[in-house]
DNA sequence: TATCTAGTTTAAAATCATTCTAAAGAGCCT
DNA sequence: AGGCTCTTTAGAATGATTTTAAACTAGATA
């Protein structure tokens, strides 16, 4: 409901305003996908909702600052959003520009290399880029 | 020398203009680093030559598109380049948006997940997000 | 419940990397 | 040299994202 939103947005630090409850209700209900800032706000839109297009890019990024979503880096054109925010990889398919989650239990990474001198990992992404065979 | 800059394009398939040379010149003497459209232009002019952004770009791009350089994502603000087209991956410091080659030889990567059916993998991307350890 | 204030939202303007355009210029083959 | 195509150029255009300043609201307080 409503007010489970409400609670997950103040744990995150985040005022519950009707915009941000109303994109959390939209993203955060344990779906796993990858959004744009235009695509949500075509949700929102579908949804009989407005919410400003500065507002839309500004709870993406708290959200993402918060943990609640991951930005997924594949190409520099606009940015991309997962609402998986647990540690998993990407196939990219450049041709159409598609982006597909990697199953989780893919074995990927035997091991790290040390991070530099006084620093840590924070987190380590791998995007597999892959294209049709014919061609 | 000039000519095997001028070697070296046309074996890519690119007319060696005095533009493309020039860049050829800057960035193919085979160090390693990271470049933007910026700080290339940059170095354009500290050599004493000049080359318009829109060549700057298109360069980048050719070189790019040719194998001469590789794209680096890291974030969605500008492009990097990296003169390093060896398979390797990148420690990335969002803080101060610093990217630190990894050591090749640090062994990584010990199995890949299978290419979704029909395609196949054309390059792998790691980027290890690190911050220091003080913040 | 009326009031207050800091945090938010808004629409619109601003930013900024990158691409596009149309015209001028330069490889390179004959 | 002539010519044809590919390139470069400066500047305009694009488009995602951020900023702005003013209007609004969540939520604490009285």
């Amino acid at each position: 409901p409503k007010a489970h939103f409400a609670e997950k947005l103040r744990l995150a630090g985040l005022r519950p305003t009707r915009q941000r409850v109303a994109i959390a209700t939209l993203l955060l209900d344990g779906r796993h996908r990858h959004v744009t800032a235009d695509s949500l706000t075509e949700e929102i839109t579908a949804a009989g909702l407005h919410v400003s297009g500065g507002t839309v890019y500004n709870t993406l990024n708290q959200f993402t600052e918060a943990g609640l979503l991951r930005r997924v880096m594949v190409h520099n054109d606009y940015s991309l959003f997962d609402t998986n925010t647990d540690h998993h990889h990407h196939f990219y398919k450049a041709e159409n520009d598609q982006l597909v989650d990697i199953p989780h239990d893919d074995v990927i990474l035997a091991q790290l290399p040390a991070a530099p001198d006084g620093h840590e990992i924070k987190a380590v992404d791998v995007v597999i880029h892959i294209q049709s065979k014919n061609s």
